[in-house]
DNA sequence: CTATATTAGTTCGATATCGTATTAGTTGGA
DNA sequence: TCCAACTAATACGATATCGAACTAATATAG
């Protein structure tokens, strides 16, 4: 890697993370309670997928610690805004799906959020977002490709 | 802001979210003992800026809560990775800069890092991060500007 | 079949994160 | 000059995060 490309990447890096930590506290402000932006990304899976999934298919989709996401889970559980059901395909594992309350839940708080951005938005221009998605869809794959 | 719009910065952030956490892993993964991305960044912030920064404004410049950035700050020193010096300016301040072992660990880790993600850059071509960059600073800059 | 290795999920313990309250120092106005 | 409002940093407590060890179930080799 040249010199240039190596400072190429730190500042991408440094700018991925600058936004992850901006967005996540603006959407933690809009949240209830303690509830955390992993849960609520958890919940919008779900959500998007009323079949469910297993908290290890989770953990893989998410790149995080089976132990993470079972205290995730049992956060939302709490709320009532998943349920379980056993794996009928595998007695040792187990489903979570949304409950009915999670699709209104997520539908609100994301109009809500989308309120506080959408002058963020018009001033830049969707544009913006439009054209860096494809990149970041590229990055990802190759990362999520890279772990040995 | 029209449902076209609010998928697209919906995807955007989801792929900031699975970036920043793939990325993360990786650095931590070559990180000494229990050290956090976020003590490397501020370590790295603070190797570029000889002078020094006050525990607030290192607090601005990430967007973390006071009390976060005093915790990582002690892990850095317990490290002797930065030391304190008192403010001239404030008596209730201080001003936490780099030792002089911090230059060199910086670049060691980032060096690792850097051959750990030489295949990936190789693969996607410089210029997909170079493309997506422009995009990021000027997002993060709004999303810097927004808060009230 | 049975023993062994593997896998899904949880428990437990250590530490990170962060909100609230507190302490010490600064500032500005009467 | 004084004091009330403000500010920098920390102490403390609650909770999030995650690695290691554990339990129960499944897969696999012989």
């Amino acid at each position: 890697m040249t010199l240039e490309a190596e400072q190429l990447t730190y500042r991408f890096f440094t700018e991925i993370g600058i936004i992850f930590q901006l967005s996540t506290t603006l959407l933690e402000d809009h949240l209830p309670g303690r509830m955390t932006s992993r849960e609520f990304g958890m919940l919008g899976h779900l959500v998007r997928r009323p079949e469910g999934r297993t908290p290890l298919e989770i953990a893989k989709a998410f790149q995080l610690p089976k132990t993470s996401v079972t205290h995730s889970l049992s956060m939302l559980e709490a709320r009532s805004l998943i349920a379980f059901a056993p794996n009928p395909a595998d007695a040792r594992s187990k489903i979570a799906y949304a409950t009915s309350q999670a699709d209104p839940f997520v539908k609100e708080i994301n109009h809500v959020v989308n309120e506080r951005l959408s002058p963020l938005v018009a001033d830049l221009g969707v544009d913006t977002f439009a054209s860096a998605l494809p990149h970041l869809e590229a990055i990802r794959v190759a990362l999520d490709g890279e772990r040995d």
